[in-house]
RNA sequence: GUGGGUAUAGCGCAGUUGGUUAGCGCGCCAGAUUGUGGCUCUGGAGGCCAUGGGUUCGAAUCCCAUUAUCCACCCCA
């Protein structure tokens, strides 16, 4: 039990570890190119930043949230998503007071009570992006190019984009109605968690995959036919941007979402098999509803890194290979060990990746470790080659040997 | 929270209708002219058969429970 980790956890480390460290290292350039900044916020926030910010009503609140109370009577939670903790840091930090819009992106472990499965963590990692500080559908734009461009680099085939519009408050509040009312001639055939969305939440009632209330679902009405002006004139602009960018995405009134705080656009990409590789969208309330003061238009979006490692797997692409060490230092005798030593780090501190031997082991095992490392070039100290300043540099892959002067090893790297 | 599968060596798996010292492949360690890897050969280490009960002369094998894990649903990344 001591040596099981936690369910729903993972541990990082070899193949695994280095797939994560290039799909950030792409995530990280392409955000230095959209001149986006990194961000790191705490692990845990006050459990009332998302219970206001992403919202009572949601799933990810009411039964996923690992929340405790600490040493001191505060009840602090684990972040189960990004967004919360960007915005509070946003406004704690005033950084609306610099030059605007604010664009952030986060690599970060999240947090979320449920059951395991494949492609899904209790702690997972996202990377995701805040655009604060524009309501123009431009800033959907960007962070869609951006996950296109991202998942084009993976080496991934094309996820779909699909998009829609769930309105603002002002145009939630006829919808909201006019679904009750729908809903409510068809009470019989829903169950009983959309029965209790009904009341409190009627959008997440589209959401649900009950075969019944799908059936009902399928003819209420959609929140795109309820848009005021503002509404339906920003998610006309987007279409039309993404248009004439020539950037593929399908309509879904479907989507609606499962965090309160989006609002207008809510996008998501969807591999081929019907997976959710990365999803957003807007949430123009957020700010004031943590705030309480400024209104600050923002968008954003959150892509899961076990996923992305996941559909990789699926669809058999491979990532740029970890490099191998250039050279292995064998090392022979005691009183080599420490001039050897020596050499090795000279060598490290000048740019080659060289590995050595730990265990006095015999240059036969030495050499097997050497190859079993995937080393490039071997060569053995010993007494002999320190008094010469004379040692052969085996290439691994050709077998040939060159005598090369020990001061001169990083001369054969050409450094 | 609901439903299904699985649990035997570091990893991947066999293990006959219950029968004696539980096997195979890979990996690991060592040796095959003692200072040179890969291929081959030889040898070696490593298992309380998930845990706890039960049935039986006898259980890895049958039954029950527990735990873990995987998959699906819900929801999300």
């Amino acid at each position: 039990m001591i040596t099981q980790r936690p369910k729903g956890t993972q541990d990082w480390f070899g193949a695994n570890m280095h797939k994560r460290t290039v799909i950030e290292a792409k995530a990280r350039n392409l955000c230095k190119a959209y001149n986006i900044k990194e961000i790191i916020t705490p692990v845990f926030e006050h459990t009332v930043l998302f219970q206001r910010g992403v919202g009572e009503t949601t799933d990810v609140v009411q039964k996923e949230m690992y929340t405790f109370e600490d040493k001191g009577n505060r009840s602090i939670t684990l972040k189960p998503e990004g967004t919360a903790g960007a915005i509070r840091a946003y406004l704690e930090n005033s950084l609306y007071a610099e030059a605007q819009p604010t664009k952030l992106f986060y690599v970060t472990p999240a947090f979320r009570y449920e059951q395991p499965q494949s492609g899904r963590l209790r702690q997972h990692h996202q990377f995701g992006v805040e655009f604060v500080g524009s309501k123009s559908p431009l800033a959907e734009v960007e962070l869609i190019t951006l996950i296109t461009t991202l998942i084009k680099e993976l080496g991934l085939s094309d996820a779909k984009l699909h998009i829609n519009s769930i309105g603002c408050p002002t145009c939630r509040k006829a919808y909201n109605e006019a679904l009750q009312a729908y809903l409510n001639e068809h009470k019989a055939c829903l169950c009983g968690t959309c029965l209790e969305r009904m009341e409190k939440n009627p959008l997440r009632v589209i959401d649900c995959k009950n075969p019944a209330c799908k059936e009902i679902v399928k003819d209420a009405p959609r929140t795109v036919e309820y848009l005021d002006d503002e509404c339906r004139e920003h998610f006309e602009e987007l279409q039309a941007l993404l248009t004439e960018l020539n950037i593929p995405f399908e309509v879904d009134t479907g989507i609606v979402r499962g965090l309160d705080y989006y609002t207008k656009t809510v996008f998501e990409f969807v591999n081929k098999d019907g997976f959710t590789l990365c999803g957003g969208g807007r949430y123009d309330g957020l700010v004031k509803e943590i705030d309480g003061k400024q209104d600050i238009p923002s968008v954003g979006f959150g892509m899961g890194l076990e996923r992305i490692i996941y559909f990789l797997e699926q669809e058999g692409v491979e990532l740029e290979a970890e490099p191998k060490p250039q050279l292995y230092v064998g090392i022979l005798g005691k009183e080599a060990k420490a001039k050897a030593y020596k050499i090795v780090t000279d060598l490290r501190h000048q740019g080659i990746v060289v590995e050595t031997d730990y265990l006095d082991r015999s240059v036969k095992a030495q050499m097997k470790y050497a190859n079993k490392i995937g080393a490039l070039n071997t060569v053995i100290l010993g007494a002999d080659e320190i008094a010469s300043n004379k040692a052969m540099i085996k290439n691994m892959e050709t077998h040939e040997q060159v005598e090369v002067s020990i001061d001169e090893i990083v001369n054969y790297f050409g450094k």
